[in-house]
RNA sequence: GGAAGCGUGCCGGAGCGGCCGAACGGAACAGUCUUGAAAACUGUCGUAGUUAAUAGCUACCGUGGGUUCAAAUCCCACCGCUUCCUCCA
């Protein structure tokens, strides 16, 4: 949620972020007003509650005889306070209810707009070429024998797949090579739950719009995660977490699961879109003036990975209009997949600010020693669809793939994926 | 899955329904003493909301309800933990 207190003191640059995310302004106005109103109530119920507890008091230290009379007036006292709470109670709900609506404060240099009006930061990189007839990745995954969407399919329905031999062996091996990158890089290793109570889905947003993308098991009221941003992001909760030696920083490898409800008949071909795979996601924990610092240096490892994989791809500063509720800013980088001759998103990574640890109560002390809501971020370093854009972009004339040099030590030293 | 027990502040650990935001011990921090340290002594020592306020008031003793003039203390439900049995990657 949002910051309170921006609210009451600068309601205008909430609007102007609605503004810039092609939200509804007028919400914010709703809100200042839901803030005074709940304030008022409080007070009310608040004064009357220390009237009552002082009569409390009394009864106690009263004498036998005077005690009927006080008791008497303390179940008067009792009723108001009750009705105080109720009304006090009822329009904290209400502001909840409106605060809650509203999305992350958007930073200012991020473009306006929907999702066309990204901006392009840089494109690294050439986009492959082939002087032959190129294959994508499904007919590579076949040829070579290392992606088995048929029997993905029989096991377990569409958007399944087997990853076989190498094609194993290769995911394994990009996600071997990503957590090394993250250790270095000071980020600690968290191999998380990829089920989670129903407070953490909430806690982190994701059961508001995004609730039918996921897998939920009833018989257990626990739901399937499409992230592990969502346990890294609940890792911390409810804590005062200790950022005087730096940000806290891990790397979560975990399988993520997404029913894809809403994108039927999209991207069906080859496991560019699947229900399941596998992901190495960094997340962070900073002060909040150190944030956006941070976010770059998400970025840069986002990047080094992609060119260790030798891919061609460019980098984008999200519209607006197009970050997920938690996003103050979002960059992302595509990489070029040449059987669809367009750029692909392989990495994401948002800035949250202090909206999402908000929400999840993770605070850290200041140099005064007192507590403020903590800034959180996060990135992806790898993913199950990262095969596409290598298997494609390295395939030669023989129905080989060259595997990038970076890759080799994590697999056994092999330079090539070869036809049976 | 069956049985029993337990959930209190940074940790340990008390707490007849009113005198409990909570004894006591430890840790931590500041100071006195000391050349310095240790010891000893003194003090500070939870979080949040509201308010102009580091004053006051309000809330929080696993969570949520309930009983009562009054709840850490009584009742109910839920969650979690421990031990034993059962089972087991």
């Amino acid at each position: 949620m949002i910051d309170p207190n921006l609210l009451r003191e600068n309601p205008d640059a909430i609007k102007a972020s609605q503004r810039a995310r092609g939200n509804d302004e007028s919400i914010v106005d709703d809100a200042a007003k839901a803030d005074a109103t709940w304030r008022k109530s409080l007070q009310e119920y608040e004064s009357l509650r220390a009237e009552q507890n002082a009569a409390a008091k009394l009864v106690g230290a009263a004498s036998k005889e005077d005690r009927p009379a006080l008791i008497a007036a303390g179940q008067v006292l009792a009723d108001k306070v009750k009705a105080a709470l109720e009304i006090a109670n009822a329009a904290e709900a209400h502001l909840n209810e409106i605060i809650w609506k509203i999305e992350n404060v958007v930073i200012t240099e991020v473009p306006s707009g929907g999702e066309e009006n990204f901006k392009v930061i840089k494109e690294v990189g050439t986009h492959a070429k082939f002087d032959f007839e190129a294959q994508d990745h499904v007919a590579l995954g076949e040829s070579l024998d290392i992606i088995d969407i048929e029997r993905g399919v029989k096991v377990s329905g569409s958007r399944f797949y087997f990853l076989k031999g190498w094609g194993a062996r290769l995911e394994l091996a990009l996600m071997n090579m990503a957590l090394d990158l993250a250790t270095k890089h000071d980020f600690t290793a968290l191999i998380t739950p990829t089920l989670v109570r129903p407070e953490v889905m909430a806690g982190t947003g994701f059961l508001g719009e995004h609730s039918d993308e996921i897998y939920y098991l009833p018989a257990d009221d626990l739901y399937l995660t499409g992230t592990s941003e969502v346990a890294l992001a609940g890792y911390h909760r409810d804590e005062i977490i200790d950022l005087t030696n730096g940000p806290l920083r891990y790397a979560g490898w975990s399988t993520c699961y997404r029913r894809e409800a809403g994108s039927a008949g999209r991207d069906t071909r080859g496991i560019l879109r699947v229900h399941q795979f596998n992901k190495l996601e960094m997340f962070s924990y900073v002060k909040p003036e150190d944030a956006e610092q941070e976010h770059l240096k998400l970025l840069a490892l986002e990047e080094a990975m992609l060119q260790a994989c030798e891919l061609s791809y460019r980098v984008i500063d999200t519209a607006a209009g197009d970050l997920g509720s938690s996003a103050a800013r979002k960059y992302d980088s595509e990489a070029w997949v040449p059987s669809q001759n367009q750029y692909r998103e392989l990495t994401s990574s948002s800035n949250c600010t202090t909206f999402q640890a908000r929400r999840l109560n993770v605070r850290y002390r200041n140099e005064d020693g007192k507590t403020a809501t903590a800034a959180t971020l996060n990135g992806t370093l790898a993913t199950t669809r990262w095969l596409v854009a290598i298997l494609e972009t390295h395939q030669q004339a023989d129905g080989s793939v060259r595997i990038p040099a970076a890759l080799r030590p994590y697999l056994g030293g092999a330079e090539v994926i070869s036809p049976k």
